[in-house]
RNA sequence: CGCGGGGUGGAGCAGUCUGGUAGCUCGUCGGGCUCAUAACCCGAAGGUCGUUGGUUCAAAUCCAACCCCCGCAACCA
């Protein structure tokens, strides 16, 4: 830390003139509360560095700024996933915080404030904005009824029926009415179309714009915002009906505003917000949030920033799949600054990125390694050598000098712009461009040669200052990315005071001359790629999941049985399905099955396959299904249909 | 005809709104340098800008049709 002295001492005297000066803003940028079923992958690590470096950023250029993050902790979902850890609710949110938060202080990421969905203050400010709703006549109770169709189990339209019947079912709906509260979101549609048409960049980039615009274009229908509190107990209840509990995004998106009200700064900072997402839950957040807000009097936010996912092995990550990325893995391996870089240079804002190990140490050799720590670590060693690790002062610039200068200088501006433009992997490109230039003009101006030459040492000295120089701004430009290794950079230079301003990179000369250098370990050091792709090899091994132990009494209820596929078809509604014919014996049975990206029709006919003769049937899209067939998938979703070793006769039983 | 995104040298991308010599990073090959983390610097090879047609003096860019990939939604009994 440094002192009060210090940072006085530090403060640039070209930047406090008039002519740099710029008004303080405020900046509010919140990532989404995250949903605590499962632990953080690299995409909640993307969204929360990203809006750690934007707001470092603009505390950096000297504004007011406010960052929150936080858990969404209601819902059925995690009262599930509570009861299978074998741990009450409020235990298992209280870990899975836990979680979270220690996560992302091993990121250092500086979060202003943590909020958690089930903390008293933020369920007062859920209850006084649904009241204010409720009041305005915006929820209405249950009366809503409709077409139920029982087979589906959901409400539908008289858009969708085919010959008078539900389409999934083909079961004729009846009408019904339904307990519940109800939003009247499509009254204001009008309103929200409007609203997008007249602010073109309010949800940005543009492609999700023209989704939400999309939605828009047809009925968006009233948001069922409750649940009975008999069926789901895990979540806020109505203020003014206490045998309901808000559906959870009334709860969840009331985050934004309720870790403010509940501080008493909404003035201050709620006019500035930016929400920062992912493009899974743009429809919440595009749609339902900026209707809520309408309704509940609170002004809108300003922007909606709308971020791809991470891709692995061109697909997406899950779960399921089983190739979740975790950020902290990758921090220890290849530290703190050198993740946060690779994740805002290598995502273009807005479209899919794609994640590889090989990617990740690529792009950290080529430029953290090779280009900014190598300038570092070759400026230092021609300090070392010619001038005891002392600073020089530069004398008169030549045009050579004067345009490596004139290059970093203008950076400020540019990366602003970037950055107010979101194009974040740009920002650092054109930083790096100039670091690109620095190495060229090492190479160039040779002050190896210049050091053979007594007459021509006061030349060296100010090429040797342009380095450092160069290295100063690069390393306040990159500072919101790579907090900790810009300071380090300065640190090994000598610059001992308080971090500049933004601003500073944009004048030159502010390394005092005399400065002692403080060389240390490379800033960056390369990854053995060779090293790495052993490592690769030999991938580390996940304990399987198992289920609840069965007694052999359990397994006999299931029937299995053999089958010959007499018939396959495509689903004729359905993308992923197979309609299947199969003989048992004296029984023919029809089953749905979800194998169609894997099987072609005809590969199956002939074929001898398991079933599940006793589940229930059930109608998938329109076809009834009379059994399922057994089938092996692994984890990148391939899949193989069980079929038997030896030739028995269909209807024959599996045990 | 459900909604949306994308197809530019080996890889990843920019350029498309506002037509005018096709650009960047990585990789490959050749050379240079020696201050430096086998790094840095210079040079070269490599593209019918998904296909076809249209508008235009001129199309990666505008228009039309088509092909292919990927998401969302639906859905995996």
């Amino acid at each position: 830390m440094e002192t009060a002295e210090t940072q006085a001492d530090a403060r640039p005297e070209a930047s406090s003139e008039a002519e740099g000066a710029r008004e303080r803003g405020i900046y509010y940028a919140t990532t989404p509360i995250f949903y605590v079923n499962a632990a953080p992958h690299i995409g909640h690590a993307y969204t929360t560095t990203l809006v750690d470096v934007v707001t470092r950023f603009h505390r950096l250029r000297g504004d007011d700024t406010y960052f929150l993050t936080g858990t969404d902790e209601h819902g059925e979902k995690v009262a599930q996933a509570a009861e299978k850890a074998g741990k009450t609710p409020q235990q298992y949110v209280d870990d899975v915080a836990a979680q979270f938060r220690a996560t992302w202080d091993r990121l250092g990421i500086q979060y202003d404030e943590f909020i958690r969905t089930t903390e008293e203050r933020h369920q007062k400010v859920v209850r006084d904005v649904l009241q204010r709703v409720y009041d305005n006549g915006d929820i209405f109770y249950g009366e809503y009824s409709g077409l139920y169709c029982v087979g589906a189990e959901r409400f539908v339209t008289e858009k969708e029926l085919v010959d008078g019947k539900c389409p999934e079912s083909d079961e004729p709906p009846e009408y019904r009415t339904e307990a519940n509260y109800f939003f009247r979101m499509e009254k204001y549609r009008p309103w929200l179309r409007e609203t997008l048409e007249e602010n073109p960049d309010l949800i940005r980039p543009e492609r999700y714009r023209n989704e939400v615009l999309a939605m828009l274009r047809e009925p968006i229908g009233d948001l069922s915002i409750s649940r009975p509190r008999k069926r789901v107990p895990w979540g806020i209840p109505l203020p003014w009906d206490d045998e309901h509990v808000t559906y959870v995004w009334f709860d969840a998106l009331i985050n934004y505003y309720s870790a403010l009200a509940s501080k008493g700064v909404e003035e201050r900072y709620w006019p500035h917000v930016e929400h920062f997402i992912a493009k899974d839950i743009v429809k919440p957040h595009g749609l339902f949030w900026p209707i809520m807000l309408k309704a509940a009097g609170i002004p809108l936010y300003q922007h909606l920033n709308v971020h791809g996912y991470w891709l692995v092995n061109e697909r997406k990550m899950s779960k399921s799949l089983g190739n979740v990325i975790r950020p902290l893995d990758l921090q220890k391996k290849y530290g703190n600054d050198a993740f946060r870089y690779f994740l805002l240079r290598d995502m273009n804002f807005g479209l899919d990125a794609s994640f590889s190990e090989a990617g990740i140490a690529e792009r950290i050799n080529s430029d953290l390694a090779n280009d900014l720590g190598n300038l570092l670590n070759r400026t230092l060693g021609m300090l070392a050598r010619y001038r005891d690790g002392v600073v020089p002062a530069a004398g008169a610039l030549e045009p050579i000098d004067e345009q490596l200068r004139d290059a970093f200088t203008a950076l400020p501006a540019l990366v602003t712009k970037r950055f107010d433009d979101l194009q974040f992997d740009r920002a650092l490109e054109t930083v790096m461009e100039a670091v690109r230039k620095a190495n060229k003009y090492v190479s160039e101006t040779a002050p190896w040669e210049l050091a053979k030459d007594p007459a021509r040492s006061g030349r060296l000295d100010t090429v040797l200052n342009t380095c450092v120089e160069a290295l100063r701004c690069a390393s306040i430009l990159l500072e919101p990315v790579i907090p900790g290794k810009a300071r380090e950079l300065r640190k090994q230079l000598g610059i001992k005071r308080a971090p500049y301003d933004f601003d500073s990179a944009a004048h030159w000369g502010l390394v005092p001359a005399g400065t002692h250098t403080a060389p240390g370990e490379p800033l960056f050091p390369r990854i053995d790629l060779d090293a790495l792709e052993k490592a690769m090899a030999e991938p580390e091994v996940e304990p399987l999941e198992h289920k609840a132990e069965i007694t052999i009494h359990d397994f006999g209820q299931v029937e299995l049985r053999v089958v010959t596929v007499e018939k396959a078809e495509p689903h004729p509604n359905a993308d992923k399905l197979l309609v299947l014919t199969v003989r048992m014996g004296p029984e023919t049975r029809t089953v749905v099955s979800g194998i169609r990206e894997h099987y072609q029709p005809g590969d199956l006919v002939g074929k001898k396959l398991i079933l599940v003769a006793n589940l229930k049937p059930v109608t998938l899209r329109g076809v009834r299904s009379e059994g399922m067939i057994l089938a092996a998938e692994d984890e990148g979703g391939n899949l193989s249909v069980a079929t038997l070793e030896s030739d028995l006769p269909d209807g024959s039983e599996v045990r």
